[in-house]
DNA sequence: GCATATTCAGATCAATCAAGTAGGAATTTA
DNA sequence: TAAATTCCTACTTGATTGATCTGAATATGC
């Protein structure tokens, strides 16, 4: 279920490369980072529509972040790139289910719902774009067990 | 970033369904859970081939879970429908980054595998198959904004 | 002023994937 | 033997992703 869309790493390493360089245009960054630059283009729109970035036009413009990097949480960062990620369909309206209203197999989504957005509002932007940061305490890494099956 | 598809949501609810009834046709299910028919034949293929259905064939036949409910985790149960959950591309092979070996927004994603795979390997099928289960104990639910502790 | 470097806005497109459909073969039982 | 089942392969359809194209609006430096 759960593939990252490349719009939402290619925001980050972007926001990434804007903690360092204070200021930038979205030419100089696709280069950096090996992103399309119209892509990126668009994909800074809609940063800035969020209110994460600030365009300065013109000649000799750029964008710039709009916010400390400490106050920019990832949770926001995902939530502009794609829209309110809401995991079932089935808990869309009022959040009621087809087959049953006591429906247990919603409190499981739910809970993994809770599980991601609470990771997501632990971690800042700041907080992954400067060396020294690893979420989980887990001393054995099992980094490429976990591609080898 | 995170939309459950609807054949992981299928598969559930006809597991939790195969909890009560100990054993039953697909056709039987799919009228029960509101289920397209041919497409439930197709999921419960591959729940099969994962190891944790078990078909009898032939009339009066159907299906029936291969172990107890509370031995099955709902990782295996994802892993059945989709692949294996790689979150971010460049997280594949060898594990290497086209920016940066040192790269640290992919110590977030992993960090979020990591946080996505804990949460659902530690959840059993018997659980979300029985009234009286709800995994985390916060009792102000609010959909938006999640435990920030 | 004017060329130039930028952001901005909109349409468009190809590839991929999700979701579901369709038809029929193989298998067991009543 | 007939009916009910699993099984297998292929197909269709619609949405989404990823990206491109065109060009306008805006500011700066000279
Ligand atoms: S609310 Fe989604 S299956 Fe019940
Ligand atoms: S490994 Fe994915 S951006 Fe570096």
């Amino acid at each position: 279920m759960f593939q990252v869309p490349t719009k939402t790493q290619y925001a980050i390493r972007a926001l990434v490369h804007l903690v360092r360089t204070k200021s930038a245009s979205v030419a100089s960054i696709a280069e950096a980072e090996h992103i399309p630059f119209k892509y990126l283009e668009a994909i800074f729109g809609q940063l800035k529509s969020a209110g994460l970035l600030i365009a300065d036009r013109g000649r000799s413009g750029g964008y710039r972040l709009a916010r400390a990097p400490e106050l920019i949480l990832m949770s926001e960062v995902v939530k502009a790139t794609e829209g309110d990620i809401t995991p079932v369909g089935c808990l869309d309206d009022a959040g009621f289910c087809i087959v049953s209203e006591a429906c247990l197999p919603r409190r499981f989504w739910f809970g993994l719902k809770r599980t991601v957005d609470a990771y997501l509002e632990s971690v800042t932007l700041a907080e992954i774009a400067e060396p020294g940061f690893l979420p989980a305490p887990d001393p054995s890494q099992k980094e490429s067990a976990a591609a080898k099956d």
